[in-house]
DNA sequence: TCTTTATCGGATAACTTTGTCCTAATATCC
DNA sequence: GGATATTAGGACAAAGTTATCCGATAAAGA
């Protein structure tokens, strides 16, 4: 549902926004804490600088911040540079047409399920995320997303291509 | 939510279950009214052979047909060898443990929509997707999937890839 | 048996996504 | 001003998905 690329963003948001507002946040410090490939984190919270989620500062004692309140910042926005949302907007078994005159057989279970995603993207702000994740922290003993063992991502993705092969045995 | 090539092998399915019962169905004259590309969908029927959704005859006026009646084939069946089911089971966010315990932020939206998805692939048969369509069928002039103008996926895809790009530019 | 017609299946290519590396630009501290 | 720390951004590499090509295999009909 979610690319990597958006796990990442959401992820990497979370834990700027839990930070002492306006403190600058290291790209570096975030993909070590968070297990997510550092220089790859840097291109996408640049994106998100481009796109006015963020706010950067170079040099020394720079880094990432929030460009605004993270009640103000929606699902949405922090999704959309790396999602292909008009693309949902059609039909799940690729038909040019698939409307009520002629809709596919799945129409209604996928209308269905896209207005709950587009629902939670529009209406969720980053706010809330947070709120979620620090009422749930009381009796955790640290942070959710730090890294337990090895870094993820990397074996789960061979072990997946396994099974989808469809050309190659 | 279903890979392309989920996508091309229910539509194929749909199209060879609107076929009188036992007839072969060649795979060439699939990709060619469906505007799938024929090799590739090739490759998609022989998978669907090997997981005994579809029989195959060689040689002459040889081809595809079901393996057993469209009611008995689920939806899950024909997507499974083309999805990693397992990986929608676990947390949207890539937390390592997503439980009531610590639940991540997204926890109860995923878990619902994960739960239709999971509930349409094993109750929706073959043979309730082609009666959805026939039922439509009857005051459209011909079948859906057939394509229209160009063939689609081409395009579609490179346009898609200027906005997600990250790396690069 | 020979030819024709299809599937079977390996090799490979194109494209996308994900990840790495290196240099430039920029800000801070001395 | 120079050293250092950090983002910006291009080039490239690796892995995954989608698509193409071609020869082998098998079945049917002459």
């Amino acid at each position: 549902m979610f690319s990597q690329t958006s796990e990442y963003a959401i992820r990497a948001l979370i834990e700027i926004a839990t930070r002492p507002e306006g403190e600058h946040v290291l790209s570096s410090e975030l993909g070590e804490s968070l297990g997510i490939p550092q220089h790859y984190l840097s291109k996408i919270l640049q994106q998100l600088v481009r796109t006015r989620v963020l706010k950067s500062v170079r040099g020394r004692s720079g880094g990432f911040r929030l460009a605004r309140s993270a009640a103000d910042i929606r699902l949405r926005d922090i999704v959309e540079p790396f999602e292909d949302l008009k693309k949902c907007e059609e039909c799940i078994l690729g038909q040019p047409v698939c409307s009520d005159a002629g809709a596919c057989p799945l129409h209604d279970f996928w209308g269905d399920v896209r207005e709950r995603y587009v629902n939670e993207l529009e209406t969720k702000s980053l706010a809330d995320l947070t709120d979620y994740q620090l009422k749930k922290l009381g009796s955790m003993n640290a942070g959710l997303f730090k890294r337990v063992g090895s870094v993820p991502g990397k074996e789960s993705l061979k072990q997946k291509s396994k099974r989808k092969k469809v050309g190659t045995k």
